[in-house]
DNA sequence: TAGCATGATTGACC
DNA sequence: GGTCAATCATGCTA
């Protein structure tokens, strides 16, 4: 068809006008009757117009007839230009499109999670980095951690089986698209491009259902890391031997029971706690203590006893009683913190 | 299971 | 930013 159309332009004749088909025409392949090669064009179109509306052996029968139908290669020729020209006019408007920033984010998600890409210990990072955040120092936290980790290697597992099926069925569409496009190529004009673009399509369509796996699987893990989180967030009581430094602290420093950062970092340790629950714990102690002070009175005296003996001991060797990570020591007042030495003092007038 | 104990959170205050 | 006070939520125990 590559010079048809410029021979047969300033005729006028054919098909709607068309060049090509003109052309075939006069070269005496189309018949000699003007009137009978338009009802046979006029015959032919009508087949293929209702072709779909047959059953498949009435259509491979008029198939095989219009294949062997004597106009069949100037019409091919015909529609070939015309799917030319409409693919022109249509190219511009599938350009490359941009990457879609909503599946960049999932993309980018599913990555620091580690669901995509490769394994990195199953999601570890992330477990760890929501303990962090929740200021809890994982002691008896492991058993949470790998239940977390193994939920999140659940998910990556079906995340990656359901894409492998997604590309499996893609690749499986595509092929089968594409294998009936050039068995159609046969009896309609189908170019390259036209295949290329097809495929695009099917591309196109598969990947925004694979994009709906993304968010799926994204939301998977969010409900799973804020149950972690939550988890992490029940309190738990502090072991026997962690109440009991603090208590000790607590008790002997009595008269200013506020521990410098120093002293808390040092308690924090010692407990095996974090620096903020440290603060917590003193918070709500002098709070209750100060309270309700007869109820804490006999924890008060065992303590202050232990204290003594502790002092007596160690003065015994030539040191003072006091802590050396205890700046703010007994009878240290003088910061405008309130002494809960008084309360206890009432709460012994009281008893 | 109710009631108490206790760690955590929140908003106000300095 | 640290603390207080109130409150919540959960653990523990009788």
């Amino acid at each position: 068809m590559d010079e048809q159309p410029r021979l047969m332009h300033s005729h006028g004749v054919g098909m709607a006008g068309h060049p090509g088909l003109a052309q075939h025409m006069q070269d005496g392949t189309a018949g000699t009757d003007g009137e009978g090669r338009k009802q046979d064009i006029g015959d032919i179109l009508q087949q293929i117009m209702t072709i779909t509306d047959q059953s498949l052996d009435e259509a491979q029968a008029r198939k095989h007839a219009l294949n062997c139908h004597r106009m069949k290669p100037a019409l091919f020729n015909v529609l070939c230009e015309i799917k030319e020209k409409t693919v022109l006019s249509i190219r511009g408007a599938q350009e490359e499109e941009p990457p879609d920033p909503q599946l960049m984010r999932l993309d980018n998600m599913l990555l620091a999670e580690g669901v995509a890409g490769p394994e990195k210990g199953g999601g570890s990072a992330a477990a760890a980095a929501a303990a962090a955040a929740t200021g809890g120092i994982g002691a008896d936290n492991s058993a949470e951690h790998s239940d977390y980790r193994a939920k999140l290697s659940q998910i990556r597992q079906i995340y990656h089986t359901e894409l492998e099926k997604y590309e499996q069925a893609c690749n499986e569409f595509t092929t089968h698209v594409m294998n009936l496009l050039r068995e159609q190529s046969r009896t309609r004009p189908i170019s390259p491009k036209e295949i290329e673009r097809m495929v695009g399509i099917i591309h196109r369509k598969f990947s925004s259902i694979q994009m709906q796996l993304k968010q799926s699987t994204c939301e998977a893990v969010m409900i799973l890391r804020s149950r972690f989180l939550d988890a992490r967030r029940k309190r738990r009581n502090f072991n026997k031997q962690a109440t009991e430094i603090l208590n000790e602290y607590f008790y002997s420093h009595l008269s200013n029971p506020y521990p410098s950062e120093e002293a808390k970092e040092e308690l924090a340790k010692k407990c095996a706690i974090t620096v903020s629950q440290v603060s917590n714990w003193f918070g709500n102690k002098r709070i209750r203590y100060k309270k309700n002070i007869g109820k804490f009175q006999e924890e008060a005296n065992m303590y202050a006893a232990r204290t003594a003996v502790n002092a007596t001991s160690v003065s015994a060797h030539g040191s003072q009683a006091n802590s050396p990570s205890t700046p703010n020591s007994a009878g240290d007042c003088s910061e405008g913190k309130r002494s809960l030495l008084s309360y206890r003092d009432f709460a012994t007038v009281l008893d």
